[in-house]
RNA sequence: GGAGGCGUAGCUCAGUUGGCAGAGCAGCGGACUCUUAAUCCGCGGGUCCAGGGUUCGACCCCCUGCGCCUCUACCA
């Protein structure tokens, strides 16, 4: 018990540290606390309780009717004071709404009281609606009540909040002071939203896998490392769900898909954000060119019903979603660029092809490296409407069934948006025996990152089957137009301001 | 990890060959019962990111560190 009040004495004292860091002293913070003991006086209960309303702002212009009665509730945003009445306004996350006070309406105290009030505060207010002179729909309020004394000033309301990092750090911030990143998150729910709905309608069940694994697989990505204390071992946050969907489909499972977070131990970027959005799809039965099939319709839907469009951007951004997307083989895109003769080319004079066309070349790179370098630095970047990029050579993918027709490349595609990797999507290995030669071949003689449980799963019979990673983030990205993945994660990871414990 | 840019009031931003630190909004006091970036009169507000150095004097020049942004590297 006296730990746990030293605990939280601890913690008000780091809080009164960190409030002095960010507001630049108490001189905004000492005024509201004063008005707050105020309005006590004035019978004002600072936090208050349950307040029913007729409903959102939103909703109430909506349902406006002159001189209907109404409750409502919001943050005091804006206030304007003209002596006798006041006009303010009042933000709920739906909508900004007018209120009038005057004071031989609500009588003086009550008026009195409500001149206390700080920008921040949170009111409930009770009143008739009614349309101002110059036609703007208002309440006029009869009774409020205090619902929540604000004790720090919001940002500046013409400007709002410009500064990224503060916007990032304290993302509330934003919300409440820039109103049209409310709308872009709400966005993004409404696409998780639809995305559900889509698959739901073709059949598809929504799982959940586990993100702490033994044994992180299913990519190629470093994982972050943590440890379990009542097993006394070490444990991954997982890198994919991939290898736990597939036994699924051992299980009988024909068509699954999983919408949640992926951990990568890598550094940030506007692209990167070490945890990240993923949604992987397994159709039993099924191959790239269902999952080809699945990921048009549903991407297409979704900018249908969400954004209101499949034409995103203008000018070289300019991106058209109009289905049948394009389909081009990963060797041809190549030849199209480097040559006819690339693949015909040795070594030397494929370096001096590459550095001509502006490629940093490796020395230590063999020929499917360096025009791996080739497709990532000169080719990607310029597939701007949706392309289905096909048949990979089959040392980067191993987890993908060869093509019947050619052994050395896989049965896979890559959705390319936006010169962004969207998509990726495979044919699926289900040759026990041959997933585990890839496996050693990457293991490369390390047994303990061999996934024997995974192989035995697969031994004991997986059904034929496609399945398809999309990168969500990348995807609203894409889609809202956003300049940073930072912009589409409500809370973007930043170095912490203060150095945790336990660093190098 | 490497290169470049940025860091000034609660917020948005000016600023100085190196010579007392500025505005708008927000805040405080006053006037005003249809305003909406309300208006009008008056007032307060600063670790100029942090720490060193050069200088009679540094917000400004130099060095180091921290954070953010962009590019790059890592990343199926």
């Amino acid at each position: 018990m006296l730990s746990r009040i030293c605990w939280i004495l601890c913690q008000e004292a780091k809080v009164g540290v960190i409030m002095e860091e960010r507001t630049g002293g108490n001189e905004y913070r000492e005024q509201r606390l004063e008005n707050l003991e105020r309005l006590k006086a004035l019978g004002y209960a600072p936090y208050g309780r349950a307040f029913p309303r007729t409903g959102r702002l939103a909703d109430v212009r909506a349902g406006f009717e002159e001189g209907k009665q109404v409750t409502v509730a919001g943050r005091l945003v804006a206030c304007r004071d003209m002596g006798k009445s006041i006009f303010a306004h009042i933000y709920d996350g739906t909508d900004r709404f007018q209120v009038y006070v005057q004071k031989n309406k609500i009588g003086e105290d009550a008026f009195a009281a409500f001149k206390i009030l700080d920008l921040g505060d949170f009111i409930g207010l009770e009143g008739e609606l009614f349309t101002t002179r110059t036609e703007e729909q208002t309440l006029k309020v009869s009774r409020f009540e205090l619902l929540s004394k604000s004790l720090l000033p919001l940002p500046e309301k013409w400007h709002g909040l410009q500064d990224v990092e503060t916007r990032y750090r304290q993302r509330y911030l934003d919300l409440v002071a820039n109103h049209d990143v409310r709308e872009l998150f709400n966005k993004r729910i409404a696409m998780l939203r639809e995305i559900r709905t889509f698959l739901f309608g073709r059949g598809f069940q929504e799982v959940e896998t586990p993100m702490l694994q033994a044994m992180a697989g299913g990519a190629a990505a470093t994982p972050f490392k943590t440890h379990y204390n009542a097993l006394g071992c070490d444990m991954f946050m997982r890198i994919a769900p991939e290898l736990y969907l597939k036994r699924l489909l051992v299980g009988g499972f024909d068509k699954v898909f999983e919408l949640n977070r992926n951990f990568r131990n890598e550094g940030l970027s506007r692209t990167h954000n070490p945890e990240f959005t993923m949604l992987e799809i397994y159709e039993a039965f099924g191959d790239v060119n269902s999952m080809k099939e699945l990921v048009q319709s549903l991407i297409t839907h979704v900018a249908q019903t969400v954004f209101g469009t499949l034409v995103i951007g203008e000018g070289e951004r300019r991106i058209d979603l109009t289905p049948p997307w394009r389909t081009v083989a990963y060797r041809d895109l190549i030849v199209e660029k480097a040559g006819d003769d690339w693949y015909g080319l040795d070594l030397d004079a494929a370096r001096a092809r590459a550095t001509s066309l502006g490629v940093e070349v490796d020395p230590a790179w063999d020929l499917g490296e360096l025009t791996h370098e080739l497709y990532e630095k000169t080719i990607e970047k310029t597939l701007i409407n949706p392309t289905f990029v096909t048949r990979f050579p089959v040392e980067l993918v191993p987890l993908a069934s060869a093509c019947v027709d050619d052994p050395t490349v896989v049965d896979v595609f890559e959705l390319e948006i936006g010169g962004c990797e969207v998509a990726p999507a495979y044919t699926e290995l289900n040759d026990p025996l041959e997933q585990r030669r890839r496996f050693e071949e990457q293991a490369a003689g390390d047994a303990s990152k061999m996934d024997e449980d995974f192989l035995m799963a697969l031994e004991h019979g997986m059904p034929p089957a496609g399945g398809m990673g999309i990168g969500i983030d990348r995807l609203m990205i894409i889609l809202s137009g956003a300049e940073s993945i930072r912009d589409v994660i409500l809370f973007p990871h930043l170095k912490p301001k203060t150095a945790p414990a336990g660093g190098e």
